[in-house]
DNA sequence: TCCTCCTACGTCAACGTTGACGTAACCGAC
DNA sequence: GTCGGTTACGTCAACGTTGACGTAGGAGGA
């Protein structure tokens, strides 16, 4: 910035009202100033305007997904991404493998570097270092699943209607052992889901078979393992409710290589690529994703700017979507 | 850090130095130190720090790909970002929707945030804003497709060689009719994927049919119009190369609309979740996207720590994974 | 003519931190 | 007892930028 003031024989003030297009400077002055900066190639340093400046913002949020390549988070970050573009915001982004510890390393970095705020996917298990950070002022949002704490912004989809009208849709077709194969209990949504499960087993007016939950299925391996296991059972399901994009993979996986995918019914939470292309389609629960992302976004850019109204639970709808596999009646034993 | 540096009774200098894990403190005030900083919620200002270190540092690189919201983006992005962690580097991420303008306003977001490197898959087109960062001194590593300019490292796939592989085995199943369905040929891996198959097609002994050549389908729906127009030719392919993702899930649906899924051979280039779930299985030529991040993350961060030497062009090598579409023979007429 | 007001600049200090350097206290060796 | 060396601090200025304030010169009005 000197080498531009010098070389356009101005103050380093003047340089900065040009930058920055306050007024106080004669056109011929812009223009020197202009010409000086793009020859030297001078890019403002924003750290150092952000340090001094009085509203100290860094134009920079952090977002803190549980993993930046599953198809969900990757879309929600988009969708982040995009309403942060439209303010001139950056986005630092990060992936906490649900793992506290991680992600509260991941929120001190992003503390260090004065972002706005944060939008972050909470970890399983307490969330002390996010009520940390929140209670040192830093605005904040979570998506997917709420605080244990208040004063906080946060964005979920309808996990226990969606399940329930999931489960009732199956009962309806003459279904009555319905199984439950969800992820890792410790996780808000999975609760959800299954309190829909219940719920819609209740409505149904269909007792709850214990050895039909399977629950804590970490991925699409020990999916598999656990349908193959109520495959196995004496009086096997005749429909499956899968609580989780990964979890319905493995669960299609074991029908397909049984030869099952026509006769046992699937309805999964989550919708995934090509879920229309399989024979048959599987029917879903889909998320609003992008909706979600908007949201939130929305929220923290509110917060940012000012808005002290009361904390919001948005809830964006979820939407059952038939494409075959959730249509299946139960078929003569 | 005044208010600590009172709370702990000693000066700045000394919680800078206790902060920083430097010698020169004594075991009693590191721990009022420590006990100040902890009580007050103390967070070092990474900003400030950057500003007056000698390194300039900001521990923050830039991420600029089409779309994060593209597996194969997101791939790209969670192994970089692995990689990143494992520096204590935080990544700023950001979509370039293959626009370039949009990515020289993102660069310059990113330069003015002085970040210490960038990962950037370059926009279609002229480079100029992304060789004028390079000049300015700020490390890049290109991925996907190489610069245009010279000085600057990259890492791509075997584009060219597997694309031959694939035509050649299709050939030697005994197809002599092969399509080739390609994306934008503004980009550099259309084209090599394009030269690949007419590499295959010579080496096969075959000529090429310029019917059978259809280019700048820009996602799935126009890979579908081109695909139908295909196969109502006169003397339809028996056997498609589809040289991108999306363009492969088009002709997909095509062929399964005809019922052809069978009967029509299928090679698409780069691998997509539940290719494998398909009937038939979608054989594809797959990229070894987290070994192209690795690679990319190594060399951005060798860059970074002071490597000089040359230039490196790194070539991560694809495989051809067998599932079915791409085994089928041509049918009798 | 003189005063006021405005415009177009410049000067200075401060944002939060650390490099360079200073200094007081203590230690061991001669 | 003095000297060189080490340890544990503190002081000061600077990183690149901008808010607060100062000033010179010209326009405009009484």
């Amino acid at each position: 910035m000197r080498d531009v003031a010098a070389l356009a024989k101005v103050s380093t003030k003047t340089v900065s009202r040009v930058i920055n297009g306050l007024p106080g400077a004669g056109a011929e002055v812009v223009e020197r100033v202009r010409a000086a900066a793009r020859t030297l190639g001078y890019r403002p340093n924003l750290a150092a305007s952000g340090l001094r400046r009085s509203d100290k913002r860094s134009a920079t949020i952090g977002v803190l997904f549980e993993d930046l390549s599953n198809p969900f988070d990757s879309a929600l970050l988009r969708a982040v991404e995009d309403r942060a573009r439209h303010n001139g915001v950056l986005v630092l982004a990060g992936s906490s493998e649900d793992d506290r510890a991680l992600q509260g390393e991941l929120l001190v970095s992003l503390s260090a570097r004065r972002v706005d705020g944060v939008v972050v996917m909470a970890a399983g298990g307490h969330q002390d270092a996010l009520q940390q950070e929140r209670e040192r002022g830093t605005p904040m949002v979570l998506v997917d699943r709420p605080p244990t704490f208040g004063g906080t912004d946060c964005v979920t989809t309808t996990n226990r209607e969606s399940s329930r009208e999931a489960v009732l849709q199956l009962a309806a077709l003459g279904h009555r052992d319905i199984a439950y194969l969800g992820d890792r209990r410790t996780l808000w949504t999975s609760q959800e889901r299954y309190t829909g499960y219940l719920e819609g087993l209740a409505q149904a007016g269909l007792t709850l078979r214990e050895e039909l939950v399977r629950t804590d299925l970490h991925g699409a391996d020990f999916a598999e393992t656990a349908a193959t296991a109520l495959l196995d059972l004496d009086r096997p399901p005749t429909a499956l409710f899968t609580a989780q994009n990964l979890v319905t993979v493995g669960a299609m996986r074991v029908l397909r290589a049984r030869g099952l995918q026509r006769r046992i019914a699937l309805i999964g939470f989550d919708d995934f690529p090509l879920a229309d292309m399989l024979e048959p389609g599987i029917t879903v629960v889909r998320q609003d994703v992008p909706g979600i992302g908007r949201k939130a976004a929305e929220l923290i850019f509110a917060r940012i700017n000012g808005d002290t109204s009361p904390p919001v639970h948005a809830v964006v709808p979820a939407a059952l979507v038939r494409r075959g596999s959730g249509e299946i009646a139960p078929s003569a034993p």
